[in-house]
Order: structure tokens, then sequence, then C-alpha cells
DNA sequence: AATATTTACGATCGGTCGGTCGGTTTATTC
DNA sequence: GAATAAACCGACCGACCGATCGTAAATATT
């Protein structure tokens, strides 16, 4: 046991281990990510790591629990700030198609790349993922009933429709970005994104223009 | 060198391993595609293969061209014996969202999964899937330019933009399929396209109702 | 200071990977 | 039927993989 208000030192290693992993595995994925390189890069050794998981499954699924955290502090959390209705749900959507490819993450969208990975082997981190994007997509849909509470947008608004069509440009904005051009790709989507929710608001000026 | 009109052995044996190679990294992905595995599978040796292809990564490029090959022989060529205007344009990505999950390739997308798996990482195998991937948006394009020219689709409609965003539904209703439920992302991908295409439509019943 | 416990390490295991090599089989030509 | 060349195979290599184990160092408790 550790003094209270002190980090066990377990936990640092942990912790640091798993930042290191989620930076991993969206380059080379939940299975390419190598235990090896993974524990040389921090400098600690490999068999340590078996210390703090059992498996290399234990330590996948406790890669995409990180990722999440990342996800919901890094994106979901500040979005929540915005200022409200059918503005907050573009600044949402605005912030998580721009949130990797910039300096917060470089590497790329963690769950673009295992949600694919692992969207065809069943398993105990397939369902792990299919957590996280309910987890999206449902608060994608409340935001989005919200703004329709809130008269932003029309009152037969399709919320789920919604969060699934915003998904979609996100996501292709990721592959698109690495695999053509991040420039043609944000644009795009935000484009998508803009004029989607314009045709569901009761007053289209409440989004910005185009400043492509 | 060979009789005419009688193919040759090796180019049979070449055949079967990219066809089979497809399957394989559309599950598995191009990396994660193992040269003793697929010869095991076709019952061939794993040395043999290097007499057809120098390198792995030779036979991945192989790999994603034959994958080419079988998604404009059945997916795109089909689609142009599609009536006309918007309702071919329907025609094209009805089919394509439905093209991976039913008997004729059940594995899922091949694209999807490699794309995604290639994004981060630069090289040949990267470039030809970006060369494939602007080769399918053109051709989307292009019909959309045809169903504007057929006076279906409104004059100023930005067909580049209206291929990108049925690119995004396919793409994520493939890995939805597989991440949730078939059902449910089939129903949001048709109905987002359909949706999107009656906006632009010059007039909304050429397109089919909502059959969900 | 002595003890107990967590944490980390080096060495090593069995297994799989991509790739090589020498030799054998098969099909075609003379 | 001999000669030729393409196609194919089994055995093998070094490198790397995930995982195990006994042990040493660091930390906490007494």
């Amino acid at each position: 046991m550790t003094i209270d208000g002190r980090i066990a030192r377990g936990d640092r290693t942990r912790a640091a281990v798993l930042d290191r992993a989620v930076a991993r595995a969206t380059e080379d994925g939940l299975d390419g990510l190598s235990l090896g390189q993974l524990a040389t890069d921090l400098g600690v050794s490999k068999s340590g790591l078996f210390a703090h998981w059992r498996s290399k499954e234990d330590l996948q699924l406790a890669t995409v629990e990180r990722a999440q955290e990342q996800f919901l502090e890094q994106v979901v959390r500040p979005a929540l700030t915005a200022p409200r209705g059918v503005r907050r749900l573009w600044a949402l959507h605005d912030r998580r198609i721009a949130f990797y490819e910039t300096d917060l993450l470089p590497g790329g969208c963690f769950f673009a790349k295992v949600q694919f990975e692992f969207s065809v082997r069943p398993g105990v981190v397939r369902d792990r993922l299919a957590t996280t994007f309910t987890l999206w997509s449902d608060f994608v849909d409340n935001l989005a009933r919200l703004a329709v509470h809130e008269g932003d947008l029309r009152a037969d608004t399709d919320t789920r429709q919604l969060a699934y069509e915003l998904e979609s440009f996100a996501l292709t904005a990721v592959m698109q970005s690495r695999l053509l051009s991040p420039e043609i790709a944000y644009r795009y989507a935000r484009r998508a994104a803009r004029d989607r929710l314009r045709t569901l608001a009761t007053d289209p000026d409440l989004l910005p223009e185009d400043s492509a």
C-alpha cells in the first residue's frame, strides 16, 4: 500500500505504458503492437509488463480504455463548454475531426484504426470497442436532442441518424487525410457536416460560413 | 511457353493465390497476412510463392490490384447497367454497401480494412491504395456530373463533395455492420445517401421510398 | 536496522515470421 | 525419348514474437 496523496510507482508505470501504447497502436494497430518495442521505448523491461497485465490481450483492453479516457478528456469535455444548441454540436464535430491531426494526437485516430482492425474479429476487445462507439454515438445523439429541445434543430430531426452521419464524416476525414490530403479531407468533412446541420436547423444562420 | 488458348500453370496458381490473399487480408490485414498460412490454405509450398513474387510487399501490391479488379468487375460494371441519372447513382451506392456483407465477399470490405491499415504508413502500398481511392472517387464524381447533365441533379451540385459523402456512408456502414449490427448500419447508410440525393435532385420522387 | 512486499530485471523458452537454397516434378519443344 | 525451362517442394536460416521464471533492487512496515 501507499501513503495517501502519493502516487504509487506502479501506477505511474502503468499510466506511462498505456499512453505510449495508445500512440503506438494508433500507428501499428493493437495487434501490430510489439511488447518488446513498447518496453524499449519506455526504458523498461518487457517482462515487467506481464507484472501489470496478464497477457497481451489484457494490455490491449487497457489501452482501449485509456484511449477512451483521452478522448473524453480532450474532445468531449471541452466541447461541453461551447455555446449551446446547434453551435455546440458543430463545435464538437469540428473539434473532433481536427483533434487527430494536430499537436494533440499527431499519429491519427486511434479508434478509426482499431475499430477496423477488430471489426472482423469477435472477442473482448471488439466488444469493448463497440461499447466505446455506442457511448460516443449516444453522446452526440443526446446533444442533438438537446439542440432540438433548445429550438435550434427542427422538431422532426432524427437525432440518431444525424449522429451516424457526423460519425461518417469524421471517420472518412481521418482516413482520407492520411491517404490523400489533410486539407481536402477536412474541407469535405466540415462542409458535409455544416450542410447537413443547416438543413436540419430552424435558423441556418446559426452556423458559421464556409471558411475554407 | 504455352500453347495458345491454354492457360499456363503459373497463371492459374497466381490467380488462386491472389484471390485467397484478398480474402485473408480482408480479415487479418495485409500485414497480418501470413505467407505460410496462405500457402497452406492453397496446398502449395510457401517457398513457391517467392517464385511468383519477389517479396511479401510485392505480393501485397498484387493483392491490392486483384482486389481492385474484383471491385470493378462486381460493383462498378454491373452498376453501369442501371437505368440512368440519379437512379443509377443510387443503385451504385446501394450495391456497394450491400456488396461486402452478402455472399459476394462475406469477409467485409477489403479496402476499408487495408486503407486504415496503411493510412499511417507511407510506401508503395499506400500509394497504390490512394490510386484506387481516387479512381473510385472520380468514377462516382463522373456519374454525378452525368446525372447533372441529364437533369436529375441540380445544376449547382458539388459532385465532388457528393462523392465524398457517399464514400463516407459506405465506409461507416462497413465498419458499423461488424462492430454493431448490419441491419442498423445499412439502414443508416441507405437513408443518409437517399436523403442527400433527394436534397440535390430536381425531382425527389425519382428516388425510391424508404423501404426499411 | 531488520523485515516484508511490491516492482522490475535478465535470461530464456517455444513458436512463427519472411526469406533462401538445392533439388525434384511437370510440361513443352526438338 | 532426350533436352530445356518453368513451376514447385521440403528443409532450413536468422529475427522477432508473446510469455515464463528466478532473482535483484526499491519501497513500505515494524
